[in-house]
DNA sequence: GTAACCACTTTCTTATTGGTAACTATATTG
DNA sequence: CAATATAGTTACCAATAAGAAAGTGGTTAC
């Protein structure tokens, strides 16, 4: 099979699901923004500086996380404040737009945990 | 900043919570996984063919849909069932297991869903 | 004045993902 | 016997994601 022809098989509503699944994909995607997330939310009664959170999740890189923050801040899910403190520190944290999404990010998490004990029994 | 030594600032709940979250990524994440899920599970009335679940979603080549078909039967949550037809023909068909996924992409959807009547209102 | 800390940014490199197209194998149709 | 259909596989390539390391710019402590 090389690439199909598509012929709108599927409802327009399918479509409108695929493109809502795919814009949460792009949003949330890739290796590190629910981690992120979940610090945040975690840590929500400290003061997550850069460095705190860099530290906090285990492997992260700087460059990874600076970026991962700009996209979130950009989707409006994060919001950056700067403190002018000594060395300047900047803290993140989730908005409440951002936390609209954790119920899901939860829902993820614990089908993560239950699968790890559906595959311990075999 | 360059890598950053982790000295486990987070509760042993968290470090959990953090492997829980990339297993449900390994396993659902990537371009088609959930896509394909869609589609076997809005589809579930007809028999869903190689074929037909390629001409149904848009876009997906022939050796991704094998490979992510294979990917999903591997960890038990679509199964595969050769008909012995003239040219034998193949279906596909999300496990209980795999429903169990159902809800969460649901929501995920749905996220997605709000997220564009969001942005419409700037 | 040099070392250290914060918050990044930049450059270079590697790894992973995904796409195109051709090919295999079997079977039917005209 | 050539075309078409099913269900893939294989080889090659391009794009993207991610990692490692060094550098920037400002401030403060010794």
């Amino acid at each position: 099979m090389n690439n199909v022809q598509h012929e709108d098989v599927l409802p327009e509503q399918c479509n409108e699901a695929i493109l809502a699944l795919r814009d949460t994909i792009d949003i949330w995607g890739g290796k590190w923004k629910l981690m992120i997330l979940l610090y945040l939310t975690i840590n929500s009664n400290n003061k997550n500086y850069f460095m705190e959170i860099g530290r906090g999740i285990s492997g992260i890189s700087g460059k990874m996380l600076s970026k991962e923050l700009k996209d979130l801040e950009m989707n409006k899910l994060v919001k950056r404040v700067v403190h002018d403190t000594k060395p300047i520190t900047v803290e993140y944290a989730v908005t409440p737009y951002g936390m609209s999404f954790i119920p899901v990010a939860k829902a993820l998490l614990e089908w993560g945990l239950s699968h790890r004990e559906h595959i311990k029994q075999y």
